[in-house]
Formats: structure tokens, sequence, C-alpha cells
DNA sequence: ATTTATACTAACCAAAAAGAGAGTGTGAAA
DNA sequence: TTTCACACTCTCTTTTTGGTTAGTATAAAT
């Protein structure tokens, strides 16, 4: 029994590179995040922005969480942070090619999900529908 | 200052249906989600599994998430759940074509990550190494 | 002299998610 | 007769996550 979830047994489905497949997790984990995927779009529609045009564009935002994003994202290479040293203080995000590159790669996923929206709530429906009975 | 988060102002990153747009983060958060990807890859690699098989297949993942997220994939349409009336139970899991597509739009996402791979670990080191001078 | 704007950080707290472990029903094998 | 496999469910505890509030520096505006 392998309880170490280090350790990894022959039939663990296993050809993938496990360091290549941590940082899919790791990227899928923080893109699909609520915040980043949003802050994506809004970056993307408006161009290079300050941190309070962001939250203004950003409902629901909390301070908290629109920085701890926006470092996530500087950390991965998403975007530049542009300190311009003036008071009162001036921050300025922008995407980079490869922030621009991952909103288009989640394309793919944004329109299945556009496409399937039918079908899953249909699922749903049925699923809760026989759950009840 | 709007402080409601149904509220939306008009400058709101605003031209699309927010039904959608919910469903869209719904789904992609549950799909993006760490064992969801996972059952994906493990079905379908390897073709309908019983519960136990699919355990020993992820190690790390405790009952209580396999249970849970089989039964979410089950919910969204993503996997079938077919129970054989014997004794012990027997419950095998097969991926939907609806799973097997989400699969297939997820891929962009993938090969980004691999294809940028360096590029993002680069910019973590830069950023880390700036944070720690 | 007080207020305002900006872009934060730090501390604290509540809620949600996840893990650990025990319990369940049943028939066949030992 | 005890044990075991299977696919769970239930409860308890721990971890993670996110929100809220207060505070900071500084110069310009009032």
């Amino acid at each position: 029994m392998a309880t170490d979830p280090q350790m990894r047994s022959p039939e663990t489905y296993g050809e993938i590179d496990p360091r290549i497949e941590a940082l899919v997790h790791d990227l899928i984990a923080q893109v699909a995040d609520k915040w980043t995927m949003i802050l994506i779009e809004v970056l993307h529609d408006h161009g290079e922005q300050r941190f309070t045009r962001i939250a203004e564009k950003v409902p629901g935002i909390s301070q908290k969480m629109l920085t701890q994003t926006l470092r996530q994202m500087e950390r991965n290479g998403l975007v530049v942070r542009t300190i311009h040293p003036v008071v009162p203080p001036k921050v300025e995000y922008r995407l980079t090619d490869l922030g621009v590159s991952l909103g288009e790669a989640f394309c793919g996923v944004w329109t299945w999900a556009e496409d399937h929206l039918e079908t899953v709530e249909t699922a749903r429906r049925g699923f809760d529908g026989r759950a009840t009975a």
C-alpha cells in the first residue's frame, strides 16, 4: 500500500514528468483562480492600468486579493509592475506577452464552457432530480 | 461606492452575459480542481474503472475527495456511474463524451504550461531574487 | 492645520475546504 | 465463526482561504 504521496507505484498514471505535472497543476490552479482570470480579462481589454482603476473594474474584490493576485501574476511573469516614484504613489500593471498568451490558451476552456452550457445544466437537473426522488 | 457585488457600474468589464460568466467560472474552477483534472486523465488513459482502481492510480487522494470529485463530475455529466448490484459492491466510472471533450479543451492550457515552463520558472527566479535582495 | 489620495502591509477572525479515522451492510472465503 | 473486500458515509480536526480593519508615508489641496 503506497501511503507516501511521494512514492509512485508502477501503476500510477505515469508517463509524464512529475515536475512538468506539478507546474501544470500549479499554473492551472492559479489561472483558474477566480480573480486571475478576471484580471487577465480586464488587463487585456483595458490595457495598462493602475491599482485603483483595476479595483474599480472588478466589483467584489478586496484590496488583499487584488494585491495578492497581482503579485502572483507578476511572479509568474504574467504582468509587469511599474512603480512611478511620485507622491501619492502610482503603480501600473500591464499584461506581458506571456500573460496574453495564457489568456488565449484559456479560450479553449472558455468556449467549451459556452458551447456545453446547456448540456451541463441539463445533466445537473437530471442528477438533482434523481437525487430528490 | 459600489460595495454590493451584485451591482455593476457601467465601467465594469461588462459585455458578457453574467449567467454565462458565472457558469464559466464555475466550470473552470471545478475542472481546474486538482483532482478533477487528474481523474479525467486517469479515466481517459485507462478507460472505465472502479472506485478502488482509481484510488490506486491517484496517490495522495483521500476517499472523501475521490467520492466527492466523482460525484461532482457525475452531476456535471462528465462521468457515468454504473452500479452492479453484487456483493461486495462494484461501481464503475466512465468518462462521457462530454468529459472527453473537456479534457481536450484543456489540452490548450496543458500545452501552454509545457511550452512556457521555462519562461515561468525564470520569471519566478527573477522575482524571488529581487525580493531577497 | 486638517484632509485627501494612493498603494499598499500587518494582524486578526470567520468560513470553507480538506484530511483522518471509524463505522456500515453483505455474502463469500478461510 | 471470524475475517475480508468494497464503496461508501459520518464525524472530528486541521489547514487554507478570504474578508475586515487599521495603519503608513508624503505632498498637494482646502
